[in-house]
RNA sequence: GGGGCUGUGGGGUAGCUUGGUAUCCUACGGGCUUUGGGAGCCUGAGACCCCGGUUCAAAUCCGGGCAGCCCCA
């Protein structure tokens, strides 16, 4: 079958292996929303087991809030409002009846919850709250939608802390830079953070931390943020709290935002021309055992089977007897299953077993010594997955030293003083818009001032 | 925000210019035979995005809607 290369038609790529690999099913006819098939179903969850965890070990405690918000609490803050209002979807009717209320289908859930805090939060002692919440959050994007990256039904894990102090709430931040960090890994999906321009923070903060990665078609993708909101909503939802000493003070909040796009940065950022390759740590299936028909091979797969899954791996034997070996090795190459499992007769006379990594490499091993290595083993394919990424990223991104020199579709670096007019400038002569600020600092590319390393691309 | 392209069985397509019988591949059901890198034969079922217009007649022409894709800002 012909299939697109990542690397020379990236978006083509993109588009045709998440459906032919089960991650999406596109027909569904409403723009920007998104079925989910078993298979990608199964790595989101997956996905979002391991961010509980890592949000869990940092005093994070998951809550459920209402996905209906009624108009008068979601408008309070300013500048959030006047951030969503053109992308929020409207409930005016309940059956017939015009309701005396309208009602916002959340786009995030600040305004959902922070009500609620106000009444949680009495005094210091109720401090710090740390809470998240996976759930779905709706935007109705104008832009055209695409899968996993752009939609309208959002997949949202969302963090929201409630502290007694700025500097409690910097802490947080510190903490969620390590959450996001394990997230990552786990994902073997590298990436640059740091913080956004003034002009491009999130409605309502302070100020904005955003994590990118990037594809192989040079775009950017952001795929983590996270707000420092000083008091800037505690003071319209009246999140206050009694001190030490008495005295009546406005909260300060943070939160951390991450979605689907997480999968995007997989597809994208793993994928070859066989397909899909899915890091260990959340592959759907672990291992698939392949037997090649012969005497005794069933019985022996289904031995090797059962001891993996008491071992708590993800493992399936195919059984499937209307596809020839070959076929299925294709098959599960493409769907990105990390280690395969090849059994015939060979294997079971010799008591071995022959592992194909999705990385590459076949070998034949001693049963017993491949059921003792296989934790590192896929482990090792983790490592390998993750490097090879990170390789390829810092291939991407060059610095940029004039802004006369030839331009190429990746990401640059460049140093920028901090002026919206010299970010101007940069953005209209490279066609890259700004990402973030991060460590390191020389000369601006445009006035010749003081600045800091900022990355530059073109974004999703 | 602006411009362009496209909607035909589950998926990919031919047919559209010049209106009249819808092509092939793949996947799917049944049967036989096969299986160490995408097997073969027989057989079956399955489609013109939606609404309106023009016409004796529309997949084909026109208008609108919905959906998808590409490029530019």
């Amino acid at each position: 079958m012909a299939k697109e290369d990542p690397e020379t038609n990236f978006s083509e790529w993109y588009n045709d292996i998440i459906e032919r690999t089960g991650l999406t099913d596109k027909r569904y006819p409403v723009k920007g929303l998104n079925v989910w098939p078993p298979y990608g179903w199964k790595l989101m969850r997956l996905i979002d087991e391991r961010i509980r965890k890592h949000f869990e070990d940092f005093g994070y405690q998951e809550v459920y809030f209402p996905s209906l918000i009624p108009k008068s609490q979601f408008n309070k803050e300013a500048e959030h409002i006047k951030g969503f209002t053109s992308e929020v979807y409207w409930i005016t009717k309940g059956g017939d009846t015009e309701l005396d209320e309208q009602l916002v289908l959340r786009p995030t859930s600040e305004t959902a919850m922070y009500p609620i805090f106000s009444l949680w939060i009495r005094s210091h002692a109720d401090l710090p709250l740390r809470t998240y919440q996976i759930v779905n959050v709706f935007r109705y994007e104008t832009k055209q939608t695409r899968t996993f990256i752009r939609v309208r039904e959002i997949h949202f894990i969302e963090g929201h802390t409630v502290h007694d102090s700025y500097e409690d709430a910097e802490r947080q931040i510190a903490d969620d830079m390590e959450i996001w960090r394990r997230v990552a890994e786990d994902i073997a999906v590298p990436y640059i953070m740091g913080r956004r321009p003034d002009w491009d923070k999130f409605p309502g903060a302070y100020y904005t931390i955003g994590a990118d990665t990037f594809f192989p078609s040079g775009r950017s993708l952001q795929i983590a943020t996270i707000h420092q909101y000083r008091d800037n909503f505690a003071k319209p939802y009246e999140i206050k709290f009694v001190d030490e000493n008495g005295n009546i003070k406005y909260a300060h909040q943070t939160t951390f935002g991450i979605s689907e796009r997480l999968i995007a940065s997989i597809v994208g950022i793993h994928g070859d021309k066989k397909g899909l390759i899915i890091p260990p740590r959340v592959a759907p299936i672990q291992i698939v055992i392949v037997p090649i028909p012969g005497e005794g091979v069933m019985e022996y797969s289904r031995e090797i089977f059962k001891v993996l899954d008491q071992m708590k791996i993800r493992v399936r034997l195919d059984e499937r007897d209307q596809y020839t070996p070959g076929w299925k090795f294709n098959d599960w190459e493409e769907k990105g299953v990390p280690l395969r499992l090849e059994i015939g007769k060979k294997e079971v006379s010799e008591k071995k077993v022959t592992y194909a990594k999705r990385t590459g490499g076949k070998v034949s091993i001693a049963r017993e010594e491949f059921l003792s290595k296989v934790n590192s083993i896929l482990e090792e394919i983790q490592s390998e997955i993750y490097s090879r990424a990170k390789e390829r990223i810092n291939a991407y991104i060059k610095p940029l030293k004039s802004l006369e020199e030839e331009m190429d579709f990746y990401p640059n670096y460049v140093y920028w003083c901090g002026e919206k007019q010299c970010a101007d400038v940069i953005e209209e002569k490279t066609g890259k818009s700004l990402l973030s600020t991060t460590e390191g600092s020389g000369k601006c590319i445009v006035c010749g001032k003081e600045g800091k390393k900022t990355i530059i691309s073109k974004k999703y």
